[in-house]
DNA sequence: TATATTAAGGTCAAAGAAAGTCAAAACGAA
DNA sequence: TTCGTTTTGACTTTCTTTGACCTTAATATA
């Protein structure tokens, strides 16, 4: 039983349970578990990521601050079923195909729709041998992103 | 949350409600915030930019002022001015001030906002030495798309 | 008129205040 | 013991705040 991620984890989940937002200070926090302020990124980089249903944000410097955000996921959010999916490549064909299909069920509109096809594109790319990694990330970065309201 | 720069940027944008052009005394704005003076030129290089939409005048001297003044967005051509302006390399933090003036002069909508930004988020192009090369390409030709709709 | 004083604003680098990364060490279960 | 998971700490990056010193303009004074 490892105590102190798993109590990080909960302390973080019952906050949770007030509103689906919840700001932390890592420092803080850490200290409240006196452990390395590390520890904190480790748990929401393995108990809070987008398959589990959260987003984080973060801003460094003076007034920093981490903010932990619960999204809809489960297998009717079409959104996040397909971020979830999403490996480490992504060929422009996939993505293209995936936009269509977010399209189709009106998650996203025709200007999106375009907007998403242009970040995508493989002219936007350039770079051989990493363009489907590049795109990989872009993608689940705009599928995040869109996740944050519904 | 809320920190010095951040309050004394809302203070000047709500000064900027009443009118698109305005004047500051820095000290006397220094002394109502408890700040060092030259903290208020760090905000006005932060947030207001050309990029941001802003531009900056200033006289010193006795009688010496800063005015602050919003430049007119000739709303049909600000997608492609800001195009013009992207060159080889983009940072992440004019990307965003780009973004923020679509965003203002209401030629994006938040939902779109967001979704550029994380396109050209740092976290999702993580290549080193590339990545301004990278996002000056994705942002052209985002901007591009936006401008080919009807 | 020439100069000194005073009243602005500008610049830049250093200090401070967060958060992020990564790899090594420690731990625990099979 | 071995292997995956936790924990830690040193180092990095980002953003903010301050302060010492510089420049410019207006005004007062010799």
């Amino acid at each position: 039983m490892s105590v102190l991620s798993d109590s990080i984890e909960l302390f973080i989940k019952e906050l949770m349970e007030q509103s689906d937002e919840v700001s932390l200070q890592r420092n803080e926090l850490a200290q409240h578990f006196a452990c390395a302020p590390s520890q904190i990124n480790y748990v929401l980089s393995t108990r809070f990521t987008l398959e589990h249903g959260y987003v984080i944000i973060s801003r460094r410097g003076g007034g920093g601050y981490i903010r932990v955000m619960r999204v809809a996921a489960d297998r009717d959010n079409l959104l996040h079923v397909i971020a979830c999916r999403i490996g480490d490549a992504l060929s422009q064909h996939e993505a293209h195909a995936m936009i269509s299909r977010l399209l189709e069920d009106k998650i996203l509109n025709e200007r999106e729709a375009r907007l998403m096809v242009s970040a995508v594109d493989g002219c936007a790319l350039p770079m051989q041998g990493l363009q489907d990694t590049v795109r990989a990330r872009i993608m689940r970065s705009m599928l995040t992103a869109l996740l944050q309201e519904d």
